[in-house]
DNA sequence: ATTACAATTGATAAAGATTATCAATAGGCG
DNA sequence: CGCCTATTGATAATCTTTATCAATTGTAAT
């Protein structure tokens, strides 16, 4: 089950920020993409729906929904600035290829326990993780990587 | 055991990189810091050892070590470029307080095995990884987090 | 030591990405 | 329907990072 860009919509009135044209704009992009997203493809992707849309608000709704949660931010190697839906049933990660950034899901990364481990150890109250994993695909293995 | 600035200009040159003064300052600046320095911070540093310094040198000398796995790029939630020394034998994560951005060092990720999993079942050739754990530590745990 | 060659540097400018400002607009509630 | 406030978009201002290119400097061979 996966939240739908309706259902988010609700949500994010539900804590109290207007429903605007912009916000639902931005929602569908994220929501319709398997792939992480830049602020910029966003922006082009949304303003095929929404040709009046500015860039800023873009870069503004990116930072709410993140703060709400509904969008998760991912680091790769070559940009740091990456968008994608959260799914909560989903918990996964990624396996990015560094020679052509294709980047391949997986799930069962088991870090609860060593999260448990650190809040033991040091006090802190740990409430999330960035987990990636780096090589070529199979695709690249066989040519020279860049 | 770790790394001396010394050592690592000698790996330097077996590559055939020259070993410039501008290079040894950043080596040193890296070395013999524990946190991880933004290209600004290392520029700083760099500049009172070295004060004709160019930001551009820093650049070009953090890919470079990069590039030779001398030092490693870490990503944290405000600044996704931060940079520390990479001691070899103490491969070792991050866990990175939400709100004070102080890190604290842990060993024992424990993923070779799920790295070995991911690359039987994608075919990739996994090289690397990047985990870090995120939470408020101790000191803010207390206080409302910014 | 001197020389010559190629790598490296630094200053400047250019390009890109992100954030601040502020008047105009539009969503949501009564 | 109309008001109030949040939100938007255009522009400009900040950073951050990269490209350019002449001048400099390691290095290895002499």
């Amino acid at each position: 089950m996966r939240l739908t860009a309706n259902k988010i919509a609700g949500i994010l009135r539900e804590h109290g920020y207007k429903l605007t044209p912009q916000r639902h704009a931005v929602l569908r992009v994220i929501a319709s993409s398997h792939d992480h997203l830049t602020p910029e493809a966003i922006y082009e992707k949304a303003r095929s729906k929404n040709p009046d849309i500015g860039l800023v608000t873009i870069y503004r709704t990116l930072e709410l929904l993140s703060k709400l949660n509904l969008v998760c931010r991912v680091h790769v190697p070559h940009g740091c600035r990456g968008y994608m839906m959260r799914r909560p049933t989903e918990h996964h990660h990624h396996l990015v290829c560094s020679s052509c950034g294709k980047v391949a899901d997986f799930a069962g990364c088991a870090l609860t326990e060593l999260a448990q481990r650190l809040s033991n150890e040091t006090g802190f109250d740990v409430n999330g993780h960035l987990l990636e994993f780096y090589g070529l695909c199979p695709d690249c293995r066989t040519v020279t990587p860049v």
